[in-house]
DNA sequence: TACTGTAATATGGGATACCATGGGAAAGCA
DNA sequence: TGCTTTCCCATGGTATCCCATATTACAGTA
């Protein structure tokens, strides 16, 4: 399978490495990546990484809204303006940035999100507080949908 | 029968290794597949499991989702970042990791039921205790039904 | 229906391979 | 020279392979 998936929290040591989950490191070899992105996400206080791809999302991102507007330049500030790329190590580790702590409040461990295209790296408490809210979302979501399949069959 | 039906519990051993039940194993293996795609159920401790195609409907149906609302997010969340793959070892066991375990509170014991498409694992206790809801919500509904019936030929 | 043998399945355990993690040493940089 | 980064190796823990044994399901026979 190609795709990022599933979550793993892996511990930043003395000099500021965290592995890079094993399946992970598999996927980004499978797709040919010889480096990864790091951008910042754009809602949430986590980092998203990829390979070159990543960045062709953003810019289609970007490119929706009007370029005369501060919002446009703001996101492209946001985006490359810092945008850092990871170097694995032969151990499949990568050093965990100032810039990166800065974003994401990651002090001493790591979460590893799949996201299908990309990952995520998040501070494992800040994460568990954001999964909590999707989660609700998405169940609040479906009681809407199945209210309104009830109402239309009355 | 390329459907999951009915419901087995099975014991984990003491490396955390439990036995997909073999007509289970069946129906995912007759379609090529070595690995499962585990999910955390939104609305209930249990994991819902299916063959990795069972990923692709989901992926399938974030698609349709305009890819920067926040619903597409959190789709891709949930079904990227609170699913995982289990490998099936050559007995057709998988391992319960602690993913697994925290949503459903499985310790000892796992029972797997077959709800067609896919099946679920749950701790068979919290399985009783939610089969026990399921019948009195649907024996609720069916008197409501029954009554309204009754008065409409009064 | 009861009994019996057989095959399929579940379970247990030793050995092995893989992976996260930690630390020493060499290499770059100020 | 101090400091950081990168390489390399050691270690413990976990997952996986492989084989042995127990248990269950099934089929055939009386």
């Amino acid at each position: 399978m190609d795709r990022f998936l599933s979550s793993a929290t892996n511990r930043i040591d003395a000099k500021g490495r965290v592995s890079v989950p094993a399946h992970f490191r598999s996927v980004v070899q499978r797709r040919g990546f010889s480096e990864l992105y790091a951008l910042r996400a754009l809602d949430v206080p986590a980092m998203d990484v990829g390979g070159p791809d990543l960045l062709d999302r953003y810019e289609e991102r970007i490119a929706l809204e009007d370029p005369f507007l501060q919002t446009a330049d703001d996101m492209s500030f946001f985006i490359h303006g810092d945008g850092s790329f990871l170097k694995l190590d032969q151990d499949g580790r990568i050093t965990v940035s100032d810039f990166l702590r800065e974003h994401t409040g990651i002090t001493t461990e790591v979460t590893f999100v799949g996201r299908g295209l990309f990952f995520q790296m998040w501070e494992p408490e800040r994460l568990n507080a954001h999964a909590a809210e999707v989660r609700q979302r998405l169940s609040a979501m479906r009681q809407q949908a199945s209210q309104a399949r009830a109402a239309g069959t009355e």
